[in-house]
DNA sequence: AAATATCATGCAAACGTTTGCATGATATTG
DNA sequence: CAATATCATGCAAACGTTTGCATGATATTT
């Protein structure tokens, strides 16, 4: 056929090394060189290869580089959900290292589907990516698609949710101290009864939180309220909501609540505020993760920086740095990162 | 030295198709057929391969797989910020439609920056992408970068803020019927003095926005009262409450204010509110992008539901469309997302 | 001036897979 | 039963770059 023939001719060929080689009468390793800007080429040459380059729009194919160097300079992200903001604060960190590196950062979502995260392992095999960033989807439960990667001795790094009683490199919060000292800081402005609404149980930066509530609490001889202790199922706003009506009708009402994060924390503020109950006067309240919407609620909420975007930062830093490593990695390391209590409006009494 | 010697020969070699395929005694094209499930190889040696490759690891060499199809089934994708929710969602819809068509996705973050704009180009000139989707940085003004990839001819799909005269695939919404029909609904609740507080008019979106106000009032036979129209640097929380402050205290006070925003619109609600103007008795407000704060802010927010997961889905499914066209693609598609007004309690009367 | 060091470039193999074509063995047809 | 179709597998080249080693030409040292 006409057409056929011709749009198949029409296919223009990519500018090869080779192409530029012929074209200046030089070998392809010499293009190849003066592209690297290796010392043994002379400047005269690399000008004219630069400008022959140019000139051909020529840019080195960079699947056959890394082919033959064994190297992607690519690294792979796993996480829950892009769209949910700590995650895309900590892939922006990611990004940012890894650019700065000349690395570039592919991303999956897990979905929280367990499935689907073995899935994203499976493809993470084929050696694309040299390295690997997680963090643990809910329903993950084994960590067999991860100990495979690992034994293929691609560089793993886990943050926030990160596999229990797996030795791995982790980059995490201090959830329990972070809770200890939000509480604490209830405690120290005149709260006597403190609630929590936390998160689920299972998972482990949950659990770390609400023994933080409960160890500030002993610590100040409080006792501990069972009936002041709310578990959402996964910290929603209209968890929070739920939770926050029985709370508001208990006598005596408690007069400050430490949340799991912001959202269940901003709607504990609205659920107060219908009741005429005085925030922070009556009650103040604490949340965690320093959501955007912690400094346009009214008041502004006191909460936890969990500094997502230095996660990212160190993860990269971490799992690069074990890339490039000549030997072979025979440490793994738990990073934590420094978190800080933001006190505002609705505990500032 | 002995121990580097011990830790070079321990450098584990990866199992390759050449090593199965002597393990087994057959020829490297029968394992790859094998592995690709081709039918013209029978189904024992299918079987034989298969179990072997487990037996022994082997996962195919993706990168030397992507050398020699000259696919590597990557997209990339370049956005002013992955932390910003619109688009965390735009690039949850782009993975979500790419993963369940086999491509991954590489980002790329401009931070506003042309500079790095133009050297993230660069870096996917080199095919290591067969396609990118690009939201364009703020300082983005000559689109010569994107026309280098266009002419090495990489599909390209813009998505909300697109280069205005260059041909090229986008994906839109539709800014001016948006903004025309919000500010509609706020003319038809009643508001007899309706306010504009809009974005940067040098971004085409914005602008639209604002053509869209105006089009809407000159319909129903409304003014353009220059007095209540604000634009801002860049629709922060900040900017909004600034020039709502103004709005605040004018005589007459408006009784509607479209936002190019949902940032602006909380805090137009929040500065009203502290003047006590009842909302929506006395002012309705309508933001623009169903941020997660509209639905939490009291009262929650009447928006434009901007359909960023969709858009994601939209530019995906184009893009990857194009990357597996056969023939040459003489063609641009522009697509234009239907958007909804989400009316909520700020303009419910 | 011979011996040696330095420099700029070229040669050729290698990386691991894919794929068109060839091959030989069975199965099917007239 | 000869001719042909079908099937399962193998051969070998190719993809574009990188890199250790070789080479020949100058420059520098004895």
């Amino acid at each position: 056929m006409q057409t056929f023939a011709t749009s198949n001719f029409m296919k223009k060929k990519r500018i090869t090394l080779v192409d530029l080689a012929k074209e200046l009468e030089l070998a392809a390793s010499t293009i190849s060189r003066a592209l690297d800007n290796h010392p043994g080429i002379s400047i005269e040459t690399k000008e004219k290869v630069l400008k022959k380059a140019e000139e051909l729009g020529f840019t080195r194919n960079s699947i056959a580089s890394s082919f033959k160097k064994n190297k992607t300079l690519t690294i792979g992200v796993i996480v829950p959900r892009i769209d949910i903001h700590f995650h895309s604060l900590v892939i922006s960190g990611i990004e940012e290292f890894a650019y700065k590196a000349g690395y570039n950062v592919t991303i999956f979502q897990s979905r929280d589907s367990l499935e689907r995260e073995k899935e994203i392992t499976k493809i993470l095999q084929n050696k694309m990516s040299e390295g690997v960033i997680i963090c643990l989807g809910t329903e993950t439960n084994s960590y067999e698609h991860f100990e495979k990667l690992n034994r293929m001795k691609v560089p793993l790094v886990f943050y926030d949710r990160v596999p229990t009683g797996m030795e791995a490199n982790k980059i995490v919060i201090n959830d329990f101290e972070s809770a200890f000292k939000a509480t604490e800081h209830l405690i120290e402005i005149g709260c006597k009864r403190i609630s929590h609404i936390g998160g689920n149980q299972s998972t482990g930066i949950f659990k770390a939180r609400f023994e933080g509530y409960k160890a500030a609490l002993t610590k100040h001889d409080f006792p501990i309220d069972e009936s002041l202790i709310y578990f959402t199922k996964d910290l929603s706003y209209e968890e929070g909501a739920l939770f926050a009506e029985k709370l508001v009708d208990l006598v005596p009402r408690p007069d400050g609540v430490f949340c799991s994060n912001d959202y269940t924390a901003v709607s504990a503020i609205q659920v107060f505020q219908k009741k005429l109950v005085k925030i922070p006067e009556e009650v103040a309240i604490v949340g965690f993760s320093n959501y955007p919407i912690s400094k346009i609620i009214e008041p502004h909420l006191t909460t936890v920086n969990d500094r997502a975007f230095e996660m990212g930062l160190a993860a990269a830093k971490l799992l690069i740095g074990q890339i490039e490593e000549e030997e072979e990695i025979i440490q793994t390391e738990i990073i934590t990162i420094k978190t800080e209590l933001l006190i505002r409006e609705s505990s500032s009494r």
